[in-house]
This record gives C-alpha cells, sequence and structure tokens, in this order.
DNA sequence: GTCTATAGTCGGATAGAC
DNA sequence: GTCTATCCGACTATAGAC
C-alpha cells in the first residue's frame, strides 16, 4: 500500500552481459511473464494466484517479487508486454489508416480503411495463440477497472477507438467524430471484443467446434455488412 | 463437491404460517438473496466472499448455509432469481415477437418486432437500478463459466439469441435461420451487452458522467440503424 | 539469482449453544 | 432460525540461507 515504489524494485541488472544479448535473468523474467499473462488471461487478479504463476513458470514464490516487486506489478507489467505486443503486430493497418485522416480522405477510402483495421484487429486472433488470451485480459480489465486500467485504456482502447470513431466520421462526410459516431464505434469494437472474449458462447450458439479462420472469415464478412451499413 | 445435494438443504418451512404470505425465515431468504445479487453483480465468484454478503445482508455467516447449503448454492439461486425476475419484464415483447414467427410475417414486421425487443431490454436497465448488476452477473458468467452458466445460458441467453436469429432471418425472407443470421444476432446482442457491462469505458469514451434515458435512446437509435441495416 | 521456511491474513465451512 | 466460536486450508509477502 506504500505509494512510493511505483515501479517496483526492478532488478539493476546493469553490469556487464548486455552484449550476450540475455541474461539467465532475462530470460527468467520472460518465463514468468509469460506464465502471467496466460494465467491472467483465463482469470481475473484476484482469482489468479501468484502460486499458480510461480508453478507455470517453474520458479519458487519469491522469485516473483524479485523481479516484479509484488503481483499488482507483475499485472501492469503484463498489460506493458500486451501493449507492446498488440503494437507491433497492428501498426501496419493503424498508420496506415492514421495517416489517410491527415489528408483529404473520400468517405468509401475511410470505410476500405476501418475494414483493414477490423482486419488486422481479427488476423491477429487468428495468427497466434495467445493473442486471444490477451483478449479476455483486455476485455475484463476494461469492463472491471483494476491496477492495469490505465495503461490499457490510455495506451490500447482509447487510440483504437479514437481511429475507429474518425474513420466513421469520415464516412459520413464528417471531420470530428460526433457522439454519434463514437457510439458506433463503441458498438462495433464491442461486438468483436465480445464474441472472442465470448468464445465459449459463441461456439455454443453456432454450435462451432472451434473459432478458426474459416469461422472468423464468416464473422467478418457480418462486420463489413454493418460497416457497410454505416450512412 | 458431493453429487447428491443439488438442491441443497432447502429450509422445510412446510407447516404453518403460509396464509400470512411471509413467514419471517422468507423474509431473511430474500435479504439475503438481495444482497448476494448485488455483490455478484459488481465482482465474480471467486472474488464476492460469503462474509461480505452475510455483512450486506445484516445475518451472520452461517444462516448462509442454512438457506442455501453453501457458497454455489447461493450462487446458482442468484441466477435463477435472475432469469425469473428478468422473465417477468421482458416477456410482453419477447411473447410478442415469438407469437408473431408462428404466423407468416412479413420482413418489415419482424424488423419492428426485433427493435421492440431490444427496446424492452434497454427499457428493463432504465427502469430499475439494479437491473444494471443483473446485466454483469449475466454478462460475465457467460464469457467465463462457472456454476451457474447452464442455467444462465439455457434460460436466458438461448432463448433470446434464438429469438434474436429466427427475427433476423425472417427480415431477410428466411425461415430458419442459418449461421450469418445467428452470427449477427451475436453481434446485435453481443454489443448491447458490452456497452451495459462495460459502462465504465462506455461513458469515459463519450464524456458521460451518466447513462440515463437519454444517453440510451442515443445509444438505441444507432442500434435500430444497425437493425435497418440487415439485409 | 534463486531457493526453503515461515509469518500473518483471510476465506469457507462446521459445531453446538440459545 | 440465528447466533458465537473455531477449524483448517490457501493466499501474499518477507527473512534469510546458498
Amino acid at each position: 500500500m506504500s505509494a512510493a515504489k511505483k515501479k517496483a524494485k526492478r532488478p539493476t541488472r546493469t553490469r556487464a552481459a548486455e552484449s550476450a544479448g540475455y541474461t539467465k535473468g532475462e530470460h527468467t523474467r520472460q518465463r514468468i511473464l509469460d506464465a502471467a499473462l496466460q494465467a491472467f488471461g483465463e482469470a481475473s487478479f484476484k482469482e489468479v494466484t501468484t502460486r499458480r504463476i510461480s508453478a507455470a513458470a517453474e520458479v519458487s514464490l519469491p522469485t516473483l517479487t524479485y523481479y516484479f516487486g509484488d503481483k499488482e506489478g507483475l499485472y501492469r507489467a503484463c498489460a506493458e508486454a500486451v501493449v507492446d505486443r498488440y503494437r507491433d503486430r497492428t501498426s501496419g493497418a493503424a498508420t496506415t489508416a492514421t495517416q489517410s485522416l491527415g489528408e483529404p480522405c473520400s468517405p468509401e477510402q475511410a470505410r476500405a480503411h476501418l475494414k483493414m483495421v477490423i482486419r488486422a484487429l481479427a488476423g491477429l486472433l487468428v495468427g497466434s495463440s495467445d493473442a486471444e488470451r490477451w483478449v479476455r485480459f483486455v476485455g475484463r480489465e476494461l469492463r472491471d477497472p483494476g491496477p492495469a486500467f490505465e495503461i490499457l485504456y490510455e495506451r490500447l482502447w482509447h487510440p483504437g477507438a479514437e481511429l475507429a470513431a474518425r474513420l466513421i466520421a469520415r464516412i459520413r462526410g464528417r471531420v470530428e467524430p460526433a457522439d454519434d459516431d463514437r457510439i458506433h464505434a463503441l458498438l462495433l469494437l464491442s461486438s468483436f471484443l465480445a464474441f472472442q472474449s465470448g468464445r465459449t458462447i459463441s461456439m455454443r450458439s453456432l454450435k462451432w467446434s472451434k473459432i478458426g479462420s474459416a469461422e472468423l472469415e464468416l464473422v467478418q464478412s457480418c462486420l463489413d455488412e454493418l460497416i457497410d451499413a454505416i450512412d
């Protein structure tokens, strides 16, 4: 509860071994982070135990403390890892779309960009198996704000939602997005998020045994229809 | 973990006092249920403590055991209470729409019915303040299946999603819903659910300080647009 | 860097009095 | 019906050896 140690005591690891690329410590740290990300994808901050994470990472309990200070520090580190990895994989479509907003852009171009952004999001979820867990992690934290809310909202959700809202505004011939555009963006992103986040129910409703690229393609064409309907 | 005591030991309360309407026990039981419903609306099964519920209901801890057997029994009782109360308040629009499916029905009639069902859902959320918590409870359980998943899926979600899918099929001139119709229904209901369930983020994105009937009206007109776009 | 051992807290459930 | 008292397991975090 002491407010001072925001960044935890993050191991110094200053001297030596930087030429080798990885110190042994960095490797351990990464294993812990992976295990934590997986765990926090499946359950909430309170539900996940540090014991479970340490077991999955095959380290002892105090090792988590050594690298991340406390449970909250580990949680925040997960959020930052998600933001980074997510950025790497969607920056393409996002920056293209963002650039297009700088110059004059026809409604149809904006529409195409919006579809592209949504497709990039969806593609992310098919390509890597753990991206599915990131979505659940992010969705949960945004619905029920916890220690990582600010990180995820400011660096992930807000930029994405704002981009979508601006594209929708352009589709409608506006420059600045109005409430109406933002609500549309919110519903669009929410439905996509909910579909992924609620895989269990989606699959059960549709009698699918998995959500592969074929299934996702169907969902995407529905989303495209929704985007085509804007205006 | 013993499979036998499905219904917990539910107090007998067989004899007498049925003419008075409520025994003292029923009143206590209800207070506990209300407190539990509120708590489970705000946090998950694991996160909520029985201690907190008993404190909120102003009874001692073993009293919960007396009425509901154990924590899971209480949780399931909450789910059943939600199903019942929800049914009471939306049966109007739902049965009207369901009946319309029995007889020949034009696409435009089906579209109007679908809008009506969505509006009934939304109205439920404005009318009573605790309905908002039911939505969070239901949404959480459906996303992350727990002890009450079957109850909520079979008696709440599935009927609703199937009704929506059938109405969408009719809008498109079909009789039996195809995958495409079901996906559309899923996205529609999900976006609505997500909007409510993620109030924090919705309000922050739109810079609203509350979600009252005026705000909900805006959301509904967006949803109407989405419904108008079907076909 | 990573461990074992343990302190201190809290949660679910039960025994048994009234 | 409702309570007080209590057991026992599981959790987070820390002390200190290696």
